[in-house]
DNA sequence: CTGATCTCAGCTCTACTGAAATCA
DNA sequence: CTGATTTCAGTACAGCTGAGATCA
């Protein structure tokens, strides 16, 4: 018993335990590579969701993204001043603040996509082609039932 | 466009994405049912650490559990102060802190596992059984895979 | 006046770093 | 003296709360 790597079988036997394991390895893994880049994950998701659905006022960034209005207020800033996105008032709605991404912000998206798909590949090397398609399937009907914050 | 719910698709596509958020709301659900009894999930990683291969220095328990030392500390002192573990000084080397986990502890064990259990079934609801067996061989095999820091 | 949006300051929590005390 | 273990103080970051400014 030199070197005590083994895990607890009472704590490998815990699906949460893995789901909570192998989902923080993969957070930590893509935010490392985002960091040399000075991004974090906020900002891959924020340039998606701009980019699959168009315009958004910066609260329904917050609510798609489920990330709080005052944390998307910093990471849009950082994404404005990178030239990726820009910001316009709502002229129907002068409160709102309508954010459209950029060409260049597009393009940014495609690079930061495929550093996820690097990590991914990293990530799910274990796993065959047919694995990969079933374990997605299934984190999707997870994900699905419980998207976060359901209805509070 | 009322309410901007649906999740951008590029994102939901990323394995790596629904095994965060999955990853992080089994976190964030086990946790607060802990809370409720005034502990987090270091206390039950520790006494599962204690009762599956019987007493740790703390410098085990943080390289089994990859915890840094500095707070193993004072998650050992809280389950101490609560009865469920004991600690001594190694006789054969009085650097090590012997860590024991104790009857109460083990009984406390046994009740945070039913909660974690309680908590799992929630979260693995939309699945039948063959699928959560399924689901847990496929995040074992990532997992050993790559086990928080493989080597660095 | 009520309520929504945006923004900023500040709080909390987890994880990490650095350093001191003790001992092999 | 070098190196390991434990412990504590301080730091960095993400996430959340509260309040004020602007506007429907």
């Amino acid at each position: 018993m030199n070197e005590p790597t083994a895990v607890p079988p009472s704590l490998l036997d815990l699906s949460t335990y893995l789901l909570s394991r192998t989902g923080k390895a993969a957070r930590t893994r893509l935010a490392e590579r985002l960091a040399r880049r000075g991004l974090r994950l906020w900002h891959l998701a924020v340039l998606a969701a701009l980019a699959d659905f168009g315009p958004h006022a910066q609260r329904d960034l917050s609510v798609r993204l489920s990330v709080d209005p005052s944390d998307i207020a910093k990471v849009v800033d950082e994404l404005a001043a990178a030239g990726w996105v820009d910001r316009s008032r709502d002229p129907a709605d002068r409160r709102r603040i309508r954010v459209t991404v950029t060409d260049p912000g597009r393009t940014a998206l495609r690079e930061l996509q495929a550093e996820a798909a690097a990590v991914q590949a990293e990530l799910l090397a274990p796993l065959s082609a047919a694995e990969r398609t079933r374990l997605h399937g299934l984190l999707r009907r997870l994900f699905d039932g419980d998207p976060g914050t359901p209805e509070v």
